[in-house]
RNA sequence: GGGUUGGUAGUUCAGUUGGUUAGAAUGCCGCCCUGUCACGGCGGAGGUCGCGGGUUCGAGUCCCGUCCAGCCCGCCA
């Protein structure tokens, strides 16, 4: 027997019980005759001592950090006492010790606040992950998927495995692909997800499946992406989007409960896919605070028509919309080119922010003008808490007009309004960035603080400009809205004027489509599928393939659907990102056991690496890289 | 593909306007210490300033190139 019990296990009640530990070896503190050794393992630490009468013995196999180390002894009261450990009211009296693995002294310290930077823990991920900190989150990753998997079982969902080696069908992501040895010349995919699996187990009758997977994508890597990650994957059939969004509310609640110990009871609430855009910039905005975008010049064609199920109507209809913005729209069109040239003016009210300093206001002016915001400026409003504004576009616009402007962004005395101008796609995802940015500056997004959003009906389609074609904005087994449906079939997909691609009836389809978003990062997304085969090759056709293609790719799909498929639809959450953000971090990386680092390697194993001549023969694949 | 920040002791970092022998903390090694728990005290070792080139009397510091790492944009159905 290595051991009696844990490091982390005995309390003042084991006193005087006679108990083998073996862990690694925390620290060494020595006071001449007597030396205190604190022994880890996963479940904590345990004080041991050495008295003097050990001192022969650790003379001759003295410790160092990190040797594995199995004692006998008594358990006992210290004299001294450490409230802040559970362990710290015990010790243990040491009769024997082995030392049954040496280490050399690692490179950093294995503690909380470890002095070892990023690459270095990756390198030595191994020693990273004894570490308190980590540990916690892979314990909390673990926890979330217990509570997913009870809560699905409870629900009838069954876990089926799908296979990693498939097909590579380039639509969307770029495939991870792996020759075939067997099949010279030819290559498997990894799966993206295993979206058509699971349809296909819907065809076959598994009316609710569930799968924790590792999925795969070839695109470049962010501190919430990694190449391969893992999804919870969930699809259901004879089901309506409701359903669906009801069964997933439920999960989520369910693992806040067991996981955060939060009772999610509040209602989870639902914008679309073009409210967000208006309102927010943004299709998966932090609702935790306000600051919502004031559109004060905009091209009269966006965000037209719209379904807002949060309030039972239309979100604005295009007239009435431009209708309600008339006299703001006015009043911009002044004599600043600038707002003038712009396609689109959009506003951020900033409570209480009007004592901005020249610095402040120039480092956000700095801010956005950054490549990655790619603004040419900013314009500011500070509203006065003596009722006067002072502007930097004092020279265009008068107190009055300022005050409506401050009016139409809701603004009050004390606020500090920031404005952006330029090309509408753009613009308003600048005015989400410093939304955003100004969200955080201000501590207004709290790691503990959370706030769940269903954001519905996307568009089916998005643009391509490189191919100038439509691809799924989703993918291409989301079905339309059936409102939608006889505008896709009874259109030409083509695209004629590419500069006016927003014109095409295409541009205005939707998709039922939904995404989970929390805090600002979408944590799921999924839709109700196409089950009729003749509707799945019109998308296929929409999306620029023709028969030949729509067989070759996906034959298999099309051919079950003539087999009795039925109504079904799912949802997939990332399952890295929701551990990352319910544990408080804004990096998957410390949530997953063995991540990659930017560039896709593994510093720790140092993969990828180039393979033997032996396994390009067997392969009969010759490499010839290209300049 | 692009932007940005960084790379100096085992580690985390400082290093002024370009100027003597590149510092601190921590870790490591040695000695001392019977109640520590971030133990303490004394002493010691430890450097290809990422790499290559350039400017200069002189480069850790300035310039060019390059590699690596972090974050971001593009990309990610």
């Amino acid at each position: 027997m290595f051991r009696s019990h844990t490091s982390g296990q005995l309390r003042m009640a084991d006193i005087n019980t006679e108990v083998t530990l073996a862990g690694w070896v925390q620290t060494v503190r020595k006071f001449g005759s007597i030396t205190f050794v604190d022994l880890r393992d996963r479940y904590g630490i345990t004080q041991l001592l050495f008295n003097e009468s050990l001192n022969a013995a650790l003379d001759a196999n003295p410790l160092g950090r990190e040797f594995v180390l199995q004692v006998k002894g008594k358990v006992s009261e210290r004299s001294n006492k450490n409230l802040n450990i559970p362990t710290g009211e015990i010790e243990i009296a040491v009769s024997s010790f082995s030392i049954l693995n040496k280490s050399i002294t690692p490179p950093f310290t294995i503690q909380d606040d470890t002095d070892g930077g990023d690459e270095l823990r990756m390198k030595y991920r191994f020693l990273d992950l004894r570490r308190n900190a980590v540990k916690k989150n892979l314990e909390l990753r673990y926890a979330v998927g217990r509570s997913t998997r009870n809560y699905l079982h409870e629900n009838d969902f069954m876990d089926i495995e799908t296979p990693f080696l498939i097909k590579s069908t380039p639509e969307g992501a770029r495939d991870f692909v792996v020759p075939s040895r067997m099949n010279a010349g030819q290559f498997y995919a990894l799966p993206q997800s295993p979206q058509t699996f699971k349809q296909l187990l819907m065809v076959s009758g598994y009316d609710r499946y569930y799968q924790i997977v590792k999925c795969f994508r070839d695109e470049d890597l962010r501190a919430d992406r990694q190449p391969e990650f893992t999804q919870i994957d969930c699809e259901m059939c004879f089901v309506e989007q409701e359903d669906i969004l009801q069964m997933f509310e439920g999960l989520v609640r369910r693992i806040f409960k067991d996981v955060k110990n939060i009772d999610y009871s509040e209602i989870i609430e639902r914008m679309t896919w073009e409210e967000a855009m208006w309102t927010y910039g943004n299709d998966k905005p932090d609702i935790r605070f306000g600051m919502k975008l004031c559109n004060l010049k905009f091209p009269s064609h966006t965000f037209t028509a719209s379904p807002n199920p949060s309030e039972g109507g239309t979100f604005a209809k295009t007239e009435a919309r431009n209708e309600m913005y008339k006299d703001i729209s006015s009043i911009i069109a002044s004599d600043f080119a600038v707002f003038n040239d712009a396609e689109t003016v959009v506003a951020i009210c900033i409570p209480n922010c009007s004592d901005y300093s020249r610095k402040q206001t120039d480092e956000l002016i700095e801010w956005v003008k950054r490549p990655q915001i790619g603004m040419k400026g900013l314009a500011f409003i500070k509203c006065n808490n003596d009722g006067t504004y002072k502007s930097s576009i004092d020279k265009f616009y008068t107190e009055e007009q300022l005050k409506s402007i401050a009016a139409t962004c809701n603004a009050v005395a004390g606020d500090l309004i920031l404005i952006v101008a330029g090309a509408e796609e753009r613009t308003r995802k600048a005015a989400s960035d410093l939304r955003m940015h100004m969200g955080t500056n201000l501590g207004l997004r709290k790691a503990d603080d959370f706030k769940l959003l269903w954001v519905m009906d996307f568009p089916l389609f998005e643009y391509a400009e490189e191919d100038n074609r439509w691809v799924a904005r989703h993918h291409p087994f989301t079905s339309p809205k059936p409102s939608d449906i006889d505008t896709m079939i009874n259109n030409n997909p083509k695209i004629e004027n590419a500069a006016e691609y927003l014109k095409h009836p295409y541009a205005n389809i939707k998709a039922n489509a939904y995404d989970m978003v929390l805090n600002g990062n979408e944590i799921g997304g999924g839709s109700i599928r196409i089950y009729q085969k003749e509707l799945q090759q019109k998308m296929f056709a929409a999306l620029g393939m023709d028969d030949a293609e729509q067989q070759h790719k996906f034959g298999f799909l099309l051919g079950a659907f003539e087999y009795g498929a039925p109504p079904h639809g799912g949802l997939a959450f990332g399952f890295d990102r929701l551990c990352a953000i319910l544990g408080g971090s804004e990096s998957i990386r410390d949530f997953i056991a063995f991540p990659k680092n930017n560039s896709g390697r593994d510093v720790m194993i140092d993969a990828p690496s180039t393979i033997d001549d032996k396994q390009f023969e067997e392969l009969q694949i010759k490499l010839d890289l290209k300049e």
